[in-house]
DNA sequence: CGGCATGTTGAGTCAATTCAACAGCAGTGG
DNA sequence: CCACTGCTGTTGAATTGACTCAACATGCCG
């Protein structure tokens, strides 16, 4: 793994149970408070790579800041994007013993993380542990199913509406949200070149839909329209 | 549900033990085993539905012989196939109270299936009963993963052959595979037409890759040749 | 044997891609 | 401070892989 900053091992799980006593639906909080494990935080550079499809998979993620975006590659380079990290977003939980993606910093990213071997300890015992990390992956099926219809059954321009709206969910603050990610990733996730993204998105606005104050600070301005086009 | 025929509750949890040692990889025995629970048997008539997306989630089935597809539909009825089940699979594991994908058989059906209530009780106590369910899960989501690269990214040509190579893999007897589902299946599966899945079909048997016995009988003759063209 | 499901093949169309040019902007250094 | 450079994003024009529509073939079941 090459991490470029690290900022010293900080947060103890014995720390958190009272403070995130509010947040229920963070298991990364749960499972480090059930495991007992300490959790550290690393940060990575834009673009690095946190690991790669194939290596040993030894750490549970989980996002204080920036972004990450998790793929699969073709021989020839074709890219297809399984899933964005966000903010309080875990990732990493490969089951069995190899990552089956590759995962990338697509801002300055800070994580904590946890030892795989730690949880594996802790879930060998404690039920409540392992029940944490199937609900982490059953998330991500979930989300996998959705992005296989997606993928397989719908228009570019309903694909870029699904695509906004999910973002919007996820990371907009005061009805404006700052992409991360550049339109190359975006046509990646939505399995699209990254111009049939861009033209998407210059009629969505031309239509009023949603409204640029830069490539990447969209606000939308008709989410019941948008709806409707994702089919 | 509805279920055509109920053939008797025949197989008690504790009459599989000896019977099933032999197939460590059997993570449905090994469930109902460790949680002591009946599983019973169901079967369904060609195209009937086991459950539908939405229905509450109350069973976990075991394919005995049959097969069947799950899948998600769009309002105007564009379907995307997320898997094929064949015997030995297990699926109807939706984390969650509802079903999130509609279950469908193929051909006529038999199921083993356990109710859901009785494994959650299980589960509780038993952390190798929520292992087992989580490695479900887990394998869901890698094969979910595997196709989301394949319906974002691979030619027509390249789909099939995958698709080929997995039915091969799982379902071939004798160098031989009688695929239980049509053409429009396929297509659903593989995010493209049946006109185009029958024109890469033939293209592969005019290239000598594969032979037709009939249109669902399928020789392999060149599996090294088929794995170039997946990608 | 007839009738309906399923599968194949052909011809024309079209949505998305490819290739290309240019615009905008951020960072750099003279 | 402004030209320069590289990167990101937009837009246009031409191409193409897969789709649609259509006709026909095959085969299964009553």
């Amino acid at each position: 793994m090459h991490t470029q900053t690290i900022t010293a091992p900080t947060v103890n799980a014995l720390d958190i149970p009272h403070v995130m006593a509010a947040e229920p639906a963070d298991q990364f909080s749960a499972i480090v408070r059930c495991s007992r494990v300490v959790a550290s935080e690393f940060s990575y550079n834009k673009d690095e790579e946190i690991y790669g499809e194939g290596e040993p998979s030894e750490y549970l993620y989980q996002i204080i800041s920036g972004a990450v975006r998790t793929y699969k590659l073709l021989s020839d380079g074709r890219r297809q994007i399984s899933a964005f990290h966000l903010p309080g977003d875990v990732f990493g939980l490969d089951p069995g013993s190899e990552h089956r993606l590759t995962a990338e910093a697509i801002t300055n990213t800070t994580v904590r993380l946890v030892p795989r071997r730690n949880l594996e300890k802790a879930a060998a015992s404690n039920v409540q542990v392992t029940r944490n990390l199937w609900t982490i992956t059953a998330s991500d099926l979930r989300h996998a199913e959705d992005h296989m219809l997606l993928l397989g059954r719908k228009t570019a321009m309903e694909r870029v509406a699904t695509f906004l709206l999910e973002m919007d969910r996820r990371l907009a603050r005061a009805g404006m949200m700052a992409l991360p990610m550049c339109r190359r990733d975006i046509g990646d996730y939505l399995g699209l070149t990254l111009e049939t993204v861009s033209r998407a998105l210059s009629q969505l606005n031309d239509e009023g839909i949603l409204m640029f104050s830069s490539a990447r600070q969209i606000a939308l301005r008709n989410r019941q329209r948008l709806s409707t086009m994702e089919a």
